[in-house]
DNA sequence: GTGAAAGCGCTAACAC
DNA sequence: GTGTTAGCGCTTTCAC
């Protein structure tokens, strides 16, 4: 049996509330009194119960950190940049995974909130769910990860979607390229949905126009990107160059290139979203609309802290950078090259 | 405030102890009772709180996660298959991130001690540390990942590294390979202990003389894999096929190929651990020493929960398979071919 | 089959 | 400055 308040106060020959008061810095207690406790407590390598502290102040010092997916390396890295943050208050990060399912999702909230955690980082299956807005305000803090509720009383990090994908399209505008397709993911889910929304808005401020065949829309998903690339192939007039809107999605669209026997650049240009170790890897290292993932994770837990400190006050944002890097997947297209 | 046991017993006419009965499925409560309390509960939405049941019962349903690097794929695979099997009982992993830094990982155990975690899953930074196998025992249940601690009473998750080890040397033997090279990391983890060991092991057993120059042990991480792979060029005699030893060390080894414009498997054969997004969609695709982390996830949960039900009898282990996966990074060494 | 009451380890009034 | 005490919400004897 670890240590009790009580036998440190017995051994520090003081009462308990005296160890309590150490314990919380309480700041005025005798010199005397406060060695005699820090004494005891290291002799007897005290530790107070998590559990009791939880139960008397309705505080738990952990936080819910809900995603899809956390074996997706943006997911992970986010918790990783959260819990580097969090772990210098004494916060830790409970995990839950959602596996893309609503129910199950609400079903982690629930335990979520049994465990009395203090805050929540989550990045909602769907946003467009009525329940959710109510579900978070049940929550001393939440920050949504990539997702918009309004109404909601949450922080957000946001990236900043649009910039990238703006300067990917310009990029391939200026090699020549006016047949682009977009595979993006659920449109319940904002990095999704902003995606889609700021490749129409720059077309159109570029004055090109848009074959919709071009822009597909599936889940956040290896076989999404599979399926739609083989599609957008199968056209009589395929695109000369291809955004994924997604890490998973890249998995098959390369899958699919590669079956049909394409080159990138040569013949067809390719540019991804979230910079992992395969965009790099990849021969040529491939074009990315990247953003911090890690810095997302940071940004959570700074949102959050500051929250849980001034609980009142309008809800904050913070948005997170997105920049092109241009690598070796394009090029102009290939009827226009010599 | 959400309701307590209190108000559910008001509500549905009857004690806090047979509420308590209903909770807890005590089989001797009377239907109408029961029926009463199941009401009653619904309508107030009850949830038990979980802070007084851990002070009350002195479980958690919390289990701590410790390991090097969340955001490596390996380990956030083997959290979520954990996370998959543990949800079904409901348990919760509790993320704890160590840095590869033993203190902090000292902080962590006591910090889930703290908590009062029911049990541990930990990839220790440094299995030969003496103080772990007494930290170890502090907790009511604890499974190492891939570790292995003499003298700890812990379950553990053993990856067959020797055996994929083997199969993907005998594959390069039969090609032809007589100088092929390993890129391992700290040799206070397990698994790159056991590969080096193998590596060794299978050598002799082939009769082939090991160049210890080609033996090459540092940390788990791409640098080491770049600096390795570029001191293995370097020499005068360089390896015809390497295996690398991690899929951080992969990163740093196609990256130091690539600089010396070397063609895989033309120039140099390939083959790496563990199997990750990367390995498939390199061009060529890698040849990889296989294990399934989701798996391991699932095994250690297994574990893990037949020792909280029995906490007697001896330490269990599972050993969990790893394959060698032929795909297009080996050929027989450029010296031999025509 | 059910209820009353003690108490898990801690914090926070409140008294001195 | 310090001690006494009343719970936080639940489980668990022990009576009945």
């Amino acid at each position: 049996m670890p240590p009790t308040i009580k036998e440190v106060a017995e051994r520090a020959q003081v009462s308990v509330s005296t160890v309590s008061r150490v314990l919380n810095d309480y700041p005025f207690v005798s010199d005397t009194a406060r060695a005699r406790v820090v004494e005891a407590m290291e002799e007897l390598d005290y530790r107070p119960d998590g559990a009791a502290r939880t139960m008397r102040t309705g505080t738990s010092l952990a936080v819910g950190f809900v995603v899809d997916d956390f074996a997706n390396p943006l997911f992970s890295a986010i918790a990783k940049g959260a819990d580097l943050s969090l772990y210098e208050r004494g916060y830790s990060l409970v995990l839950a995974n959602s596996q893309h399912d609503v129910r199950r999702e609400a079903d982690a909230l629930s335990a979520l909130r049994q465990r009395r955690v203090d805050g929540l980082m989550i990045a909602l299956v769907d946003e467009r769910e009525s329940w959710v807005v109510d579900a978070l305000a049940t929550f001393p803090a939440s920050v949504l990860l990539d997702r918009e509720c309004p109404g909601a009383s949450a922080e957000a990090v946001l990236p900043d979607h649009a910039r990238g994908i703006a300067a990917a399209l310009d990029h391939l505008l200026e090699l020549g390229h006016r047949r682009i397709a977009l595979i993006a993911g659920s449109q319940g889910q904002r990095g999704s949905r902003v995606r889609v929304e700021a490749f129409r808005a720059h077309l159109r401020l570029r004055d090109i126009p848009l074959d919709d065949r071009l822009l597909r829309v599936g889940e956040l998903s290896s076989e999404t990107g599979y399926l739609a690339m083989r599609e957008l192939l199968a056209l009589d007039d395929p695109p000369t160059a291809v955004i994924s809107g997604s890490n998973q999605i890249f998995v098959g669209v390369v899958l699919a290139l590669r079956e049909h026997a394409l080159r990138v650049p040569a013949d067809i240009s390719l540019v991804t979203c979230d910079d992992v170790d395969v965009t790099r890897l990849h021969e040529p290292p491939i074009d990315v609309v990247s953003r911090d993932a890690m810095e997302m994770g940071r940004a959570a837990a700074k949102l959050l802290l500051a929250r849980l400190d001034d609980p009142y006050g309008p809800p904050q944002q913070a948005i997170v950078p997105t920049t092109f890097v241009r690598r070796g997947s394009s090029a102009a297209p290939a009827e226009r090259r010599p």
